[in-house]
DNA sequence: GCAAAAGTGTTCTAGGTACACCCATGT
DNA sequence: ACATGGGTGTACCTAGAACACTTTTGC
């Protein structure tokens, strides 16, 4: 089977920068590369467009096949699209991002066993491609994001406590915050629900657990 | 000529959203299609990726090309790429936006003489494909950079009195702003040099011409 | 001298930051 | 009983909002 075209066209591909909070560090997922080029280097689940598929589907749809991970809510980063930024043809990606909390999701390896695992993102592996610096952008913009949105409650499971969510906040910021500036500045948001239960955890007084009022959606705040 | 793949590609096209500010009046910059689709619609300016051309050098080329304007600073507004938005092919467009000092800027119709014209974003005629909403993203855009960048910058010529630069935050805000708070912050912002001179314009006392400190960047404030 | 835009400071308010102690549990 | 993280309120400070009069010109 082959395709014409009068002029040449590029490849459109989509990627998908997943990140997760695991052990009060930022990670991301990426999947091992079985073919050329950059075989065997680490690399971002995404891949190419199908002809009548919407760009987002497309990011869907090659997530869920290559990691398993299905459902996430993805927001349109940037298009990379330099020349040369593919050995093979030229390439354009656009690349989105999302935000999952780490620990209720399960990643399974493509059906080819190709390999999936989250990498600490100031510990990243060789990429492949410019991959390095789609991840980067979109730190800077989660980052950003955090300070004036509720994009943060992404990462949490159904239900948490409000230090785990604080520990959220400092993870990606990389600073300490005040916790009762912290959850002064929660309340004002008014995202939050109390579920009346509590977790026990060790020895000391057992933290409240809340959930998301509006899990599906992400308020812009301030 | 013809170029074969082994897996259908979809076209890569740019379009820019040029605004200035006229008359008071926040502008877009629209040419009359001179083809099918939607000839005699008006479109953004923009057209097809050459296939070893950076995406931002695309935008400024077809910028060019059908408008005669050259030398803008861009900025990457989103990718859209719905199946359908163009009924010939599959299209993924990344858009780009721009402000330039209107007055100062010289338009010229393409060789084909297709029409090139500002129009008020609050009146725009009928629009190909799905240009409509990506000017309604690129306002929202500029509206929200407003308010933590110097980008108003970009609308004025070299040089120009604080009334004028006032009045094109009020023009894009659509709300009235008080005089002394808004010099105030501007003060704060460190981004003005006094030129020394005055424009007289009318029976009034003659404001003072001030010129960006560094034309060139959009500084980030807040 | 009158109309019209330019220019200039102070007070008030609200939101953000800094800060310290008691509580409930496990061992 | 003690170690551990959970939970709570107030004082201070700074940035943004509200607000009115004098100046310089053209007619």
């Amino acid at each position: 089977m082959s395709y014409q075209y009068n002029y040449p066209h590029p490849a459109v591909t989509t990627d998908v920068v997943l990140f997760g909070l695991i052990d009060e560090c930022l990670k991301v997922l990426l999947v091992r590369r079985a073919r050329p080029p950059f075989a065997n280097h680490w690399a971002l689940p995404g891949g190419f467009l199908d002809i009548d598929e919407d760009l987002e589907d497309c990011a869907l749809r090659e997530l869920e096949e290559e990691t398993g991970v299905s459902g996430v809510y993805l927001e349109q980063l940037y298009t990379f699209g330099k020349p040369g930024r593919d050995p093979r043809e030229r390439v354009i990606s656009v690349a989105y991002y999302a935000l999952v909390p780490a620990t209720d999701i399960e990643i399974r390896a493509a059906s080819d066993a190709r390999a999936v695992r989250w990498f600490a993102y100031r510990d990243l592996p060789e990429l492949a491609f410019d991959h390095v610096d789609i991840i980067h952008k979109a730190q800077q913009r989660v980052s950003s994001k955090l300070d004036y949105s509720t994009i943060a409650l992404k990462f949490m499971p159904e239900k948490f406590t409000l230090g785990e969510l604080q520990s959220v906040y400092e993870c990606i910021l990389d600073e300490r915050l005040d916790k009762r500036n912290f959850r002064k500045r929660l309340r004002t948001y008014d995202c939050l629900t109390d579920t009346g239960e509590v977790r026990r955890n060790g020895g000391h007084r057992p933290a409240r657990l809340y959930r998301a009022k509006s899990p599906d959606t992400v308020q812009i705040v301030k």
